[in-house]
DNA sequence: GCCTATCAGTTACTTTATGTAAGTTAGTTT
DNA sequence: AAACTAACTTACATAAAGTAACTGATAGGC
């Protein structure tokens, strides 16, 4: 009754429709990026941000490289298929630049 | 301390990474509908879409037409700012037709 | 008048996801 | 051995989503 819908498509927006995964494929955009990094860039607890890039990494969409020095640093990074992200969040970031205004609640955020 | 991100990207993010708004805007671009057809094009619940529906008519995505027939019909449509967001999810199924491999749990889901 | 049907929702309630804060593990420095 | 760091976990509270039954306006049939 309501499936008409291609699978693969339904998939993909499932991901990117689900919190934060956007904003952390756009952060790793700009390149590898540590744990901590991702935690300070957005307002996201590490409790979530664990589970995403776990599901993320799982997807095929972030790799996960463990450099053990001391102490340890893990470097998150988009693979093939991640980068492949990149013309869909620049169209995102067009189409904001383009169409968004901010009213008084989307202020107080950034307050 | 995590907000040198643009305010609007992020607006425009917060809106599309919320659970439906991407399928509802998706099916929108198709032409106008009304909310029998939306519900029955998708596993949504009314009280979901109704929802959703009032969020993005206040965002100027979704207009609402009311058609004083009898039953009632009212049709919900793209506004110029919703039409905008086409390109963006023409990418989206691109790369979703490239990259998104479907595993046995994502088949389950449309049995 | 009364019962039934349609469309577009709404209400009440349950389950799942997210937010918050404190704790863990492994190695290192003091 | 106490304290520090990075990268997580765990436990618990709150918010969002899912489910199903119900409402209101209008019309048609009996």
């Amino acid at each position: 009754m309501h499936d008409a819908i291609c699978p693969k498509f339904d998939k993909a927006m499932q991901l990117i429709s689900k919190r934060w995964t956007g904003l952390i494929i756009h952060q790793l955009l700009d390149g590898p990026k540590r744990f901590s990094q991702l935690e300070a860039a957005m307002p996201i607890s590490g409790r979530l941000l664990s589970e995403r890039l776990k599901e993320l990494e799982q997807e095929g969409i972030v790799h996960r490289e463990v450099y053990p020095e001391t102490p340890v640093r893990i470097e998150y990074s988009l693979t093939t298929k991640g980068c492949a992200l990149g013309p869909l969040f620049k169209e995102l970031e067009h189409w904001s630049h383009e169409w968004v205004t901010l009213d008084d609640a989307d202020l107080q955020e950034n307050a």
